[in-house]
RNA sequence: GGCGGCGUAGCCAAGUGGUUAAGGCGGAGGUCUGCAAAACCUCUACUCCGCGGUUCGAAUCCGCGCGCCGCCUCCA
């Protein structure tokens, strides 16, 4: 049984699916006027692990993130550089499509966009105002909140506290500062689609539902995002951790640093923290280019008792509202237990066991969305397996001096070298 | 000001009423090794910000205090 958080009752709830196996997902995607930054990486990421831990106990899963691609900052950069707001747009989902791939995200079922789905919203818009929930005003539609009692409940808030403190514009027009717009006349030079109110575009807010309603019904099972999930963002120095943050980094030491916390959790940028992942995931990649040999020798046998408890352990971990740190304890464990069977050899633990147990610690770990890529591993130039052979030749006579100048020359061609009683390892070394 | 969250080892971080308080990084010692690296083994919080309280029993619940942080601005 899955427990997962319900921000709306502040509780852990036993997960029911609406129409098991199906499960409807819709993530608010992100407004594209500029790159992603690594706040996005971590919301995109967990989406990630939950869509695919669903996926893994039997789920069948429809995943919809939206572009929202008309809004007023995507209107005034593309105004500033002189390209269509659309062009603009297009130009940073292509983008943003780009990084998620590089990170290792898996794509969407369906990603559609706000402005192919104008209709969709205005006939919502229409539905609001019938019923007294949105008024006109001069081009423009208003969500009245007053009218929606429930306002404000997903975030702890009542009404009256959000008017406290907050410096709301003043816009005479509005029955209520805090309505918000589901529609915006249209002003001069800007995108516009006609509706019963006049030339606009939509409104924030709307968007996400129409699309959601459209593709998946009137209700479905996750709505994540800024809307119904109170997602802490991490304030991080977000001017520096931007795209180029992303890029710099291994996809799957971001990965494993980010999962190390609780989805529900804040957390703090650090470049050393990553670097840190980066070294706690050499663990699991030493161990797995190990184990490449061995597999290649031995097929699987069945798991041994030896290396049986750890999926229970996962999967309880994950059961409880996607909890990744216990989940990865889990996988390091299994790691250790792996690495010290491999360390006592094949009397101890027969090759067709050890095969087994690294199966199901690569079946694990993609469950979280790690080691997707298969460590594409490209082997050694023939200049570096000639200096490796060499050295090997050198030191069977003993010449460590010979020995050692070869390493260093096999180290300025980017690879390290290492001895262990089946011969030397080769390891690319990182930029 | 209002609302919400957090404070667990050197650092990061699980655990939220009851066996020895996960895991990672770092550190110490050991095995292995020509050296090194890696790996493995052992150790690294008798204690969970402080003070009270509830309870047979609390890091976990309640109150107060101290210290951080987020939100209340179209950043998802």
């Amino acid at each position: 049984m899955i427990r997962i958080y319900n921000t709306m009752t502040r509780t852990k709830e036993e997960f029911v699916p609406l129409a098991a196996p199906a499960v409807g997902m819709y993530v608010c995607g992100v407004t594209v006027y500029d790159h992603s930054h690594i706040g996005h990486a971590r919301s995109a990421m967990v989406f990630d692990v939950i869509r695919r831990y669903l996926t893994f106990k039997g789920y069948r899963v429809t995943f919809v993130k939206n572009y929202t691609d008309v809004d007023d900052r995507i209107i005034k950069r593309a105004n500033q550089g002189g390209v269509s707001a659309r062009e603009f747009a297009e130009r940073f989902i292509a983008a943003e499509r780009a990084d998620m791939a590089a990170l290792g995200v898996l794509a969407p079922d369906l990603d559609p966009k706000a402005t192919e789905h104008v209709p969709q919203m205005i006939e919502l818009i229409g539905r609001l105002v019938a019923s007294g929930h949105a008024y006109p005003i001069d081009g423009d539609v208003y969500f009245e909140i007053r009218r929606f009692p429930p306002y404000g409940r997903l975030s702890g808030k009542n009404l009256d506290e959000l008017l406290a403190g907050a410096r709301v514009e003043v816009d005479e027009r509005k029955r209520d500062p805090r309505d918000f717009a589901l529609w915006k006349g249209a002003k001069p030079g800007e995108p516009a689609w006609d509706s019963p109110w006049g030339p606009g575009r939509p409104g924030w807010h709307i968007e996400c539902s129409a699309m959601a309603m459209k593709y998946l019904g009137e209700s479905f099972d996750f709505h994540g995002g800024g809307e119904d999930l109170i997602f802490p963002h991490h304030e991080c120095e977000i001017a520096q951790a931007e795209a180029c943050t992303i890029k710099r980094h291994d996809p799957d030491a971001l990965r494993l640093w980010m999962l190390g916390t609780h989805y529900r959790n804040m957390i703090e940028w650090s470049e050393e923290r990553v670097e840190e992942a980066a070294r706690a995931l050499d663990r699991f990649a030493r161990l797995l280019r190990d184990a490449t040999a061995v597999r290649r020798a031995a097929t699987a046998a069945a798991l041994p008792p030896a290396f049986a408890e750890f999926r229970p352990r996962f999967e309880r971990a994950m059961d409880d509202d996607f909890n990744t740190p216990q989940a990865l304890a889990a996988l390091f464990d299994l790691v250790r237990a792996l690495a010290d069977a491999r360390d006592r050899g094949p009397t101890a633990t027969p090759p067709s066991a050890f095969v087994a147990g690294v199966d199901e610690l690569v079946q694990l770990a993609r469950v979280l969305g790690l080691f997707g890529r298969g460590a594409a591993a490209e082997g050694p130039p023939a200049e570096v397996e000639r200096l490796v052979a060499a050295r090997v030749e050198a030191r069977t006579r003993r010449d460590f001096k010979r020995s050692d100048e070869l390493r260093d020359e096999i180290a300025r061609l980017g690879w390290l070298v290492e001895d262990t009683p089946a011969g030397p390892r080769l390891t690319p070394k990182g930029p």
